[in-house]
DNA sequence: GAGAATGCACTACACCGTGTAGTGTAGTCT
DNA sequence: AGACTACACTACACGGTGTAGTGCATTCTC
């Protein structure tokens, strides 16, 4: 067996220290200019044991991928139901949609994940060969599409493709935003909600029932 | 002077040819994936030549932004009065948005060149530092927030605020289908009309008079 | 049960190969 | 004579590996 290699299984926490340094610098840096031994230094941890948890920087990208990934995925599912569960009256609809979207902006363009996790999925440094990747990245897209369809069984909306309007409903709200706004501060910035407000407005208009 | 660099005029071609290059290549591997060697190679001409035309590679690299954003901008201008000038028949206004939509769209696709312009903008390795760029990336929303302005004026939108339209529609046809389908081929693939029409329709109950 | 031995995660550091930005220069082409 | 090339060269950063050594817990031994 040449090509074996023998990861540890090693105290989880540094494991856990590595990835969020190694989130933190691909994140904020870029994968290319985050160098492995900057990974190292930041989560106090030898460069070589960096090596022998993940066996190379692609390893270690991927598994910040996947972390980003889920975690990201979680936060919308936790929101949709917080803000968008059995909902009944229309008027409660337009602020609920804002108080929806809002949380996702201000929580995705703070730390820029979902910007730098798409360009990972679409110019990544190596391409990714997993194919969990992309069913990971539309995840998000796929529960907003169940709820909205919820939200037109109960009459509120009126939506033959609910994926389609999901991708519609991020376009017009975090879209617009994060394309304004480069993935700078964003509850602090005054000019998020006025976008948020008027992009849920534009899908109303053009979703409600 | 410490400073002074003296950058030679030389023949325009060459310099051409090395802007060409390194437009392709950046554009298609990456700023930082890109050598200035490749960059002279594909120019067929000697490194030397670059470093004496452009300084050094962030130079280099404006000058591609520049050109990528002045030719971008005038696509859009021309697209633009050749699909929706003059418009008075509602019935046309559709057909003529994916008309202007799908030419955009498939232009910008092939090349990745809008996607990675927008990368360079908010990721840029070292930060750009000229404040001309922001506005050289806003100015096709603001030509089109123009035209929409003139279509409302025609009757045939209702348009509040035509650069928030504008941003919502390439939102609701661009975005979509760049965040659908990652930056790959576009006319031939037979998945970008209809998301592009769908888009279109979106926009249209939105805005329509 | 005290102390030695063992195993293991981890560090520190040197090292290799390679890729790349940028320069200096001698020579060639027109 | 000046634009341009070819090329050698510097300086450096980075990915990855090998290894000597350290701290520490568990286990073995008497």
């Amino acid at each position: 067996m040449p090509t074996e290699k023998t990861l540890r299984a090693g105290s989880a926490q540094k494991r856990a220290a590595i990835l969020a340094s190694a989130r933190e610098l691909f994140l904020t840096e870029g994968f290319d200019r985050s160098s492995v031994d900057a990974v190292a230094a930041r989560a106090q941890v030898s460069k070589r044991t960096v090596y022998d948890y993940f066996g190379d920087k692609q390893t270690l990208l991927h598994a910040v991928f996947d972390e980003v990934g889920q975690s990201l995925l979680a936060t919308v599912r936790r929101t949709l139901t917080d803000t968008l569960e059995g909902l009944t009256d229309p008027a409660e609809l337009e602020p609920a949609l804002v108080e929806f979207s809002m949380r996702i902006t201000t929580d995705m363009l703070d730390s820029a994940e979902y910007t730098t996790l798409q360009r990972f999925v679409n110019t990544a440094s190596g391409h990714l060969p997993h194919p969990d990747d992309r069913a990971l990245t539309n995840a998000p897209e796929e529960a907003m599409g169940e709820r909205f369809a919820a939200l037109a069984k109960a009459g509120l909306l009126e939506v033959p493709d609910p994926r389609l309007a999901a991708d519609h409903f991020i376009a017009l709200t975090f879209g617009v935003t994060l394309s304004r706004l480069g993935s700078a501060n964003a509850e602090k910035d005054s000019r998020v909600r006025p976008l948020i407000v008027e992009g849920v407005r534009a899908f109303l208009r053009a979703y409600r029932r």
